[in-house]
DNA sequence: CGTCACACCTGGCCGC
DNA sequence: TGCGGCCAGGTGTGAC
């Protein structure tokens, strides 16, 4: 579900009810996630002040006063959601216990912030904070989209040579981190790329012209709040408004956006995976 | 090393 | 109403 949009979204909604508060409590309802939960997480959090909260690519890193940092990842349907109105900015009280509520955390301001995950391809590990870059989950992340580590010249080096669809090289974290799915095909369609292009053979210039792109789809999108398709919610519960504004993600079959192209949007399935365009006006 | 199929899960939707 | 098949925003692993 979550690309970086999404996670950007709720560890802007997180942050507000998280930072300068205490972990009064932490209840696990299930031992794992995606992968059995560290060593005595549950005390290692109790009695944690959260000094701040950031995010790499896709993962939500909290770091905590006692020189530890705990990483959050969503998968594919998994929520972090606040309730209990700490700072008088939430309407709701706390809800029912639902299904999947697998971690609950009781701030010391009356908040608590609930992390359910049907499909349970999320995760939670908690490290040194001094060593969060060499996590095994982190080491391997290429540079943020909207960082200044991705620029044009870096892009023009990687894609050199590759003999893989564009598409996949988007998707590769190790190239650039933190976009999925929904992003690359928009962001693709934008820059009127063909997701089937093998990346070593698309001209610098129109290599270069995709990072302001990527940047911009990015930016967009946070600025709607994230994409709501499923599972998708704001910390605050509220839906995301992105899902309205794709050009050709999901659109399999209506007329192609671009003025003047009568193409119709396709979609094609690229290493298990659906690939939305324009085979008119994307080459 | 590059590339790719597969695995890990649950749940919603569609057609029969 | 029930059931099988297909689909879903991610990503680590192992095989070539």
């Amino acid at each position: 579900m979550p690309e970086l949009p999404e996670v950007e979204t709720v560890r802007r909604g997180l942050a507000p009810a998280m930072e300068g508060a205490v972990i009064l409590s932490a209840e696990v309802n299930r031992p794992d996630l995606r992968w059995p939960f560290p060593q005595g997480m549950a005390e290692r959090l109790t009695g944690a002040r959260v000094e701040r909260l950031r995010r790499r690519s896709k993962y939500i890193l909290a770091d905590l006063d006692r020189g530890e940092t705990l990483l959050i990842h969503l998968g594919m349907s998994g929520r972090m959601t606040v309730s209990g109105d700490p700072l008088g900015q939430f309407v709701h009280e706390h809800p029912a216990a639902q299904k999947h509520d697998h971690v609950v955390l009781h701030m010391d301001n009356g908040a608590r912030i609930t992390f359910n995950d049907p499909r349970r391809f999320g995760a939670m590990d908690l490290m040194p904070t001094n060593t969060a870059e060499a996590h095994k989950l982190l080491s391997v992340l290429g540079p943020e989209p909207l960082g200044n580590a991705f620029h044009e010249a870096y892009l023009v080096a990687r894609f050199r040579g590759r003999n893989t669809p564009v598409k996949a090289a988007l998707l590769d974290q190790g190239i650039v981190a933190g976009l999925g799915n929904i992003y690359v095909c928009e962001a693709l369609y934008r820059a009127r790329i063909s997701p089937r292009r093998k990346a070593g053979r698309i001209s610098a210039a129109r290599v270069a012209a995709l990072v302001p792109i990527i940047r911009q789809v990015l930016r967009d999108a946070i600025e709607a709040g994230g994409s709501s398709l499923r599972d998708f919610r704001q910390a605050d519960g509220e839906l995301g408004y992105f899902q309205h504004r794709f050009d050709v993600y999901g659109r399999e079959g209506q007329p192609c956006r671009t003025e003047g192209c009568d193409g119709v949007v396709t979609r094609i399935v690229q290493s298990g995976r659906s690939s939305f365009y324009c085979p008119r006006c994307q080459r």
